[in-house]
DNA sequence: TCTTCAGTATTTTTT
DNA sequence: ATACTGAAGA
């Protein structure tokens, strides 16, 4: 098959969502009519653009046109002259949904769309914040806190309360709080029925007075304050529900319940809520989604106004109805079925390896095919559950010379040179930010210790002020290293009045040491550019007309440059750093490739335990998250889909053996191509369907060598079925040590799965 | 203050 | 295996 001109051939069958066929019928729902947005719509996306003026839910389907849809809707509405500019509120959760919906839009129409509210919930809640800061308690100058100041500062309250860090882990505590301030739910109000519950509860008062002291605003807090604003000012709250007359929302079914109270309170009598979602795709339960919200809103707001988007304009039908079948197994969909006209294209190819080294050489293989098929390396995606998967594929990609780029990582405004250089430039904006003040009073060192940090504690408890009042108040004793400290900050901020933010930057860093103490490191070059790069991001900034998106229009008041850039550090991270070669295969996890398009997808590591992921078994309804994210995964497939699993990998130092993951079974055995077969290891019980079949076509590559040989001991091998006197029939599941040293790994029917000791366990081999 | 070593955890992620 | 953390040693 030739990719180059299979290409060219799929994009002509294939009506493309943003620019189809003209002329199409028009719908007969509602107000529908000719008009030129509407041209080389279907007619569910039309209904749903023309919808008129009542609540409304969009079933879009992967690859729909669901983004089309949306800002189609915002333009026809403006267009039509059923609302101005400053009606309409458009919420995305990332900053790179909403910035595409801002492109389109200006493609569109000819207003301004800098004057549209279309943002992310944290960041139009941070606007609102930012402009109602007195209505809100907050100080004019607070600060947000990224996932990682957060946890620095529940650790730092942890040690100071004198609690123990062992049954009170930051991590643990951070996520607690999260998920309470997600369901709306204060310190005050939090349950607690034990005596464990109720330390963390305190924990949580505390943090929240903590915030409060330092004008710290956490992610969730951004949302919870915005709430509590609008509930509690009822002049703000009616204003704004008179003033948005159509409030649109993307990925509806991310929503956790705070935002769904969020949405509910800012739609005033007069307000339209369009929500675009699709409950097969929702794959975040796990930081706080609620599915549930889509059914509320159902029932209470869209009551049967419910429209299906089913025509996919991406992927083959072969594709979508793999995805069809698996997801039909998951209980209480909204339902919706996907489809194409595209034709059936190629089956799925299904290959098993003999290990996760014999996978990644298999998919090695298939890239170098595909190349000399005409398909760029930029339309093949690798698709895997975990992270740590990547490490095996990167490795054989990278001694193939197969340039790739894997997602994921620290991202420019986390690396930790910026955040030194942003906690200096915070510290110029708000003083009482003490994560900022503790992350850089001794970096690059300047002789403050331990022990003058305690005693800083100290005072500052004792004045209850910040750290750096504290610091300030006890300098007049003597030119000590910490007063040097608040007189270079200090210094900072009267040298850097009147220049601009770049030069603000620049010059901070020098001052700091921050520039030379990178410069003296060996390592340090990268961190320089990284320096440098904020410099010119910061000029990026201040010149970037995104700049001017933050004068407030309501109060006509300028907001200060330097908030809004260190509001934009942290509410935007920045692009993730992995090497971006153009020409590059991608390799990423299946949740970051929601929203994603490749002509060609390996699915990779479809194993029991890693997809679906055993730890998702522990949540409720995990094993159905788990599908949907298998059905993202499938949907990401445009013309090609490999589906890859190992018999043996490499997991936590050990080899594991694996079993096919049981959503294989769940495509109907017509749509797919079996690659190879390798021989059966698996007892009886784990019967996987197709394990019996002979093993025809095994490929060179397939070596019974790669796993079994090297991971034997004592006469026992990997994958061998033996008995043990008490625990009965298993399957050798790993192997490790030598001679008296020998251990190996046992799934046992009944008895689980045991680590035995070969020279004391009676093992017998069946 | 910097280095080193032992101990630990290891699904998914945006803001 | 490995990467990150915190605490002890040079």
């Amino acid at each position: 098959m030739n990719f180059a001109s299979d290409h060219s051939q799929l994009s002509s069958s294939i009506p493309d969502a943003f620019g189809g066929p003209v002329g199409a019928p028009v719908g007969v729902f509602g107000t529908a009519q000719a008009h030129p947005l509407l041209n080389g719509l279907n007619e569910p996306q039309k209904q749903a653009v023309c919808l008129p003026a009542e609540h409304g839910l969009i079933l879009a389907g992967a690859g729909s046109g669901k983004t089309r849809v949306l800002t189609t809707r915002i333009a026809w509405l403006m267009q039509t002259g059923q609302v101005s500019p400053q009606g309409i509120l458009a919420v995305t959760f990332t900053n790179k949904a909403a910035r595409e919906m801002l492109t389109r839009l200006s493609a569109m129409v000819p207003i301004n769309v800098r004057s549209l509210w279309v943002g992310t919930f944290h960041g139009l809640c941070h606007r609102l914040l930012r402009t109602h800061w007195r209505a809100a308690r907050l100080p004019e100058t607070f600060q947000i806190l990224d996932t990682g100041d957060q946890q620095a500062a529940i650790k730092r309250l942890i040690k100071a309360m004198g609690v123990d860090e062992e049954r009170f882990p930051p991590r643990d505590m951070m996520h607690y709080i999260n998920a309470l301030k997600e369901q709306g739910i204060r310190s005050g109000q939090a349950e607690a029925h034990d005596a464990h519950t109720r330390r963390k509860v305190e924990i949580y008062a505390e943090y929240e007075a903590q915030c409060q002291r330092e004008g710290a605003v956490d992610f969730a807090e951004l949302l919870l304050r915005a709430y509590e604003l609008l509930q509690q000012d009822e002049a703000l709250r009616t204003h704004y529900q008179q003033r948005f007359r159509h409030i649109l929302v993307d990925e509806f079914q991310d929503t956790n319940p705070l935002q769904y109270a969020w949405l509910q309170l800012l739609c005033g009598p007069q307000t339209v809520i369009f929500a675009v979602g699709d409950d097969d795709q929702s794959i975040y339960a796990f930081r706080g989604a609620d599915v549930a919200n889509m059914r509320a809103f159902e029932r209470n707001y869209a009551k049967g106004n419910v429209i299906r988007l089913e025509q996919n304009y991406r992927s083959h039908g072969n594709i979508l109805t793999a995805a069809n079948a698996l997801i039909t197994n998951n209980a209480d969909r909204l339902g919706k079925n996907l489809w194409t006209d595209a034709g059936e294209g190629e089956l799925i190819r299904v290959f098993q390896g003999v290990s996760d080294l014999d996978e990644a050489r298999y998919i090695v293989d298939e890239i170098r095919e595909l190349t000399r098929e005409g398909l760029p390396r930029h339309q093949m995606a690798l698709l895997y559950r975990s992270n740590a998967q990547s490490r095996v594929l990167e490795h054989a990609l990278f001694q193939a010379g197969i340039a790739y780029r894997v997602y994921g990582g620290l991202r420019f405004f986390e690396r930790m040179e910026v955040k030194h250089a942003l906690a200096y430039l915070r510290l110029i904006a708000n003083q009482d930010d003490d994560t900022a003040f503790l992350r850089v009073v001794n970096f690059p060192t300047r002789g403050i210790g331990a022990r003058s940090l305690e005693a800083l504690q100290l005072e500052a408890r004792q004045l209850n002020s910040s750290l750096y009042n504290a610091a300030a108040s006890l300098t007049g004793k003597a030119g000590t290293a910490v007063g040097q400290f608040i007189r270079m900050i200090e210094g900072l901020r009267t040298e850097t009045t009147g220049l601009s933010l770049p030069e603000v930057i620049d010059h901070l860093l020098d001052r700091s040491g921050l520039r030379q103490h990178y410069q003296a490191e060996k390592d340090g070059q990268d961190r320089l550019e990284n320096l440098e790069e904020l410099v010119n991001a910061a000029a990026t900034f201040a010149d970037d007309p995104e700049a001017a998106h933050n004068i407030d229009r309501d109060t006509g008041e300028a907001t200060s440059l330097l908030a809004d850039f260190l509001a934009h550090a942290a509410l935007e991270a920045g692009e993730h750093q992995a090497g971006d070669q153009d020409e590059a295969v991608q390799l990423m996890t299946v949740h970051s490739a929601k929203g994603l398009e490749f002509s060609a997808v390996f699915i990779v590591g479809l194993e029991q335990g890693l997809f679906p992921h055993e730890n998702a078994m522990m949540a409720r309804d995990g094993l159905e998250e788990e599908r949907r994210l298998m059905y993202v995964a499938i949907t990401r497939a445009r013309q090609r889909l490999y589906l890859c699993h190992a018999q043996t990998r490499m997991l936590h130092g050990q080899t594991r053996y694996c079993l096919p993951s049981s959503f294989l079974d769940e495509l109907p055995e017509a749509l797919l191509q079996r690659i190879n077969t390798v021989p059966a290891w698996s007892a009886g019980s784990y019967s996987t369907g197709w394990s019996e079949a002979p093993a025809v076509d095994m490929t060179t590559r397939v070596s019974a060598r790669a796993a079994g040989a090297a991971e034997s001991a004592g006469g026992f091998h990997v994958g061998q079925n033996v008995v043990h006197t008490k625990f009965g029939a298993g399957v050798i599941l790993a192997a490790e040590g030598r001679g008296e040293e020998a251990r190996v790994q046992v799934r046992f029917g009944q008895a689980g799965t045991k680590w035995l000791a070969l020279a004391y366990a009676k093992l017998e081999a069946v």
